[in-house]
DNA sequence: GTTGCCAACATTGTCGACAATCATGGCGAC
DNA sequence: GTCGCCATGATTGTCGACAATGTTGGCAAC
């Protein structure tokens, strides 16, 4: 049987902690290295990943909590299938959580937070003009980054977190179709305005709009081929 | 040193799965026979239900995702901490959440779920009027669960769950005070009311209202002696 | 040809031993 | 008397071996 991990065993005498071992199959999994519903077979694993199986007893057992591995009991297990139900679903309930965020951000903004807030759109609007597709998209996660940190608040960071985390069974690509950028930087604007103007109504709606919109530019391109949950 | 699990340790003779482990640790933290920042060793707890260090260390990472403990590299777990602004982000973010639920309930609610909600809402008056106060908020948490049934919202219900897990961390006692529970069946009613409606808009805005509605009882209540979000 | 049983294999679950790491307390130097 | 170093002990992290379990394939009976 071939290595699970292609190219990915590099440096194969390296001791690897449980947590890396997780990180590196969640990259696997990210990169389509590791098909849905593929078995993961732990003694494998822990010859190609140069460990042993307690290491990679307890990486399954983190990925297992995050939902990204399903174990069948005396059977082991196998990366998670997603549907495009479970997409829908995940997009729906980051738009609740970033609602309350952008809520709360608006609540707490102060002088130093707005310049932050102020100077990413002033970046968003260089990056429009230049039609640097990739910096955007760079921005607009330090964007909602950034939201998230003026929010302060940390369970509803821990659950976007584990969301962001079973998102990547979504192939990342670069969601932002011409037109499209302007579109998000104008809900992006919107969002920003309402926090630093302490609008807390107003700052729940603009992001749960902005997220609907995403939403929708996902699941037109996307269809069955879900792609880039990433820019957001 | 004395047995953590003073009579908890019932039958010793029984093996144990991880997951009852797990359960069984939950229930001593939200019971309070261990202690906030109480370290646990993982030899001792094997020693005491009877079981081995591995199964200790699987259920340890069940609960450590859980968030119900924290790990220190090469230092142990300890029964993680909470603080009263922490139970407040845990009400907001079930508002939020409760709040798409009941916003997809309202979208899927068929003729089956509304009879069950509203003969929920029959045994909720019938226990108004007899004053039954556990079996009101046993039927709470009937109907929020009915709620959740008929959304079905697998990524959400998720999310809950693992916020309410999190919940064991406070005493359970009944948060009903006499009066709170003709104000909690009028929300109840309005939130099933909007449900069978398909009125999406006021389903989640009365399912938050009530959250919030729940919150100020706790918070009035508790102060620093915060208890009870069971009756929600 | 099909069905049911049995044996061999593959894989996970369990367990104890050793190594690595960190805290504690004693001892001596100043 | 106080500070710093070192030895000791306690606990976690790592590892390999064995047991339990489920699966697969072959063989025989019908």
């Amino acid at each position: 049987m071939a290595t699970i991990f292609h190219g990915l065993a590099d440096d194969p005498a390296r001791a690897r902690s449980a947590s890396d071992i997780a990180e590196h199959i969640r990259r696997a999994i990210a990169s389509g290295d590791l098909a849905p519903n593929e078995r993961l077979v732990e003694q494998d694993l822990a010859r190609d990943l140069n460990t042993n199986r307690s290491v990679i007893r307890t990486a399954f057992a983190h990925l297992e909590q995050q939902r990204l591995l399903v174990r069948e009991p005396n059977r082991g297990v196998r990366v998670r299938t997603y549907t495009a139900l479970e997409a829908v679903e995940i997009l729906e309930t980051r738009a609740a959580l970033e609602g309350l965020v952008a809520r709360c951000a608006a609540k707490r903004i102060d002088g130093e937070g707005e310049r932050a807030l102020r100077g990413i759109i002033g970046e968003m609007r260089a990056c429009r003009d230049s039609g640097d597709l990739l910096a955007y998209s760079q921005l607009n996660t330090r964007l909602h980054r950034t939201v998230l940190e003026i929010a302060n608040h940390e369970t509803a960071t821990m659950l976007l977190s584990s969301l962001q985390s079973q998102a990547v069974r979504y192939q990342f690509r670069t969601v932002l179709q011409p037109g499209r950028i302007a579109q998000s930087l104008g809900e992006h604007e919107a969002i920003v305005q309402a926090i630093v103007a302490h609008n807390e109504d107003d700052a729940e709606r603009t992001m749960r709009a902005h997220i609907g919109s995403v939403a929708q530019t996902v699941l037109a391109i996307g269809g069955k081929d879900l792609t880039a949950l990433k820019a957001i």
